[in-house]
DNA sequence: CCGGATCCAAAGAGATACTG
DNA sequence: CAGTATCTCTTTGGATCCGG
């Protein structure tokens, strides 16, 4: 089984070490919601919590992936915006089978989570 | 659009944020493909490049989500297994799904990222 | 020996101020 | 408005120690 090592030819890790950050799937299901096309701006907004510095971070990454598209118009106040790719587009519906996973079971998630912390804590 | 914010109720968000650490969903797919029923010892081999503290640390975290259980047999030297419930069963093949969407399209984000990186380099 | 806990260093992420 | 720079805090990695 070498398929999940660390080699830079396995599929596996060389997409999902990218994934395994902290926004970057989360910004491309907020832009497959949004139509595909989004300022950044738009993008912060919808994503409350996250710092310009991420926002900027991780659109670079998807960028230089090629699952995002960066259009700078030259104006002042400058406009910025991001756009799916034909490989982002394709990516997101498979996204979005795990957001759905997500909210049918969040619930039972959130009862075992609090059951495992009174676990631990009659331990102590 | 307040599905993806940082809310407690937010479904999405409180999976996501779970699965945006560095190996939780390589570890439930690794469990998958090996039949749901993996030792520490074993995990630790496939996965190469995960440390112990970190393995540990996973896994804590999916026992607690319910995605796995862990077993421990009070035998010397000590064995702990660990395997995926009914939850973890059932997400493992929306995993599967990604991966092998990474597969199919890791040869383009490659070129993708090469690309993009003359590109920055280039207005040094 | 195997699983894992602890301590310290390094990398990633958050907060805020500042620039074109 | 979008992005950068800097500083601080959190998460991860590495080495070592421990209990059965």
């Amino acid at each position: 089984m070498e398929i999940f090592s660390n080699s830079p030819t396995c599929p596996i890790r060389n997409v999902f070490d990218r994934f395994g950050d902290k926004w970057s799937v989360l910004v491309l299901m907020v832009l497959g919601t949004h139509g595909g096309l989004m300022r950044f701006g738009e993008l912060k907004e919808v994503i409350d919590d996250i710092t310009q510095k991420m926002l900027t971070v991780t659109l670079r990454t998807l960028e230089a992936d090629g699952l995002v598209a960066r259009k700078y118009y030259q104006e002042i106040p400058p406009r910025v915006e991001y756009q799916l790719t034909d490989l982002g587009k394709d990516l997101v519906p498979h996204i979005e089978n795990l957001a759905n996973w997500a909210s049918k079971h969040v619930d039972q998630i959130l009862r075992s989570r609090k059951r495992f912390e009174k676990k631990v804590a009659s331990k102590d």
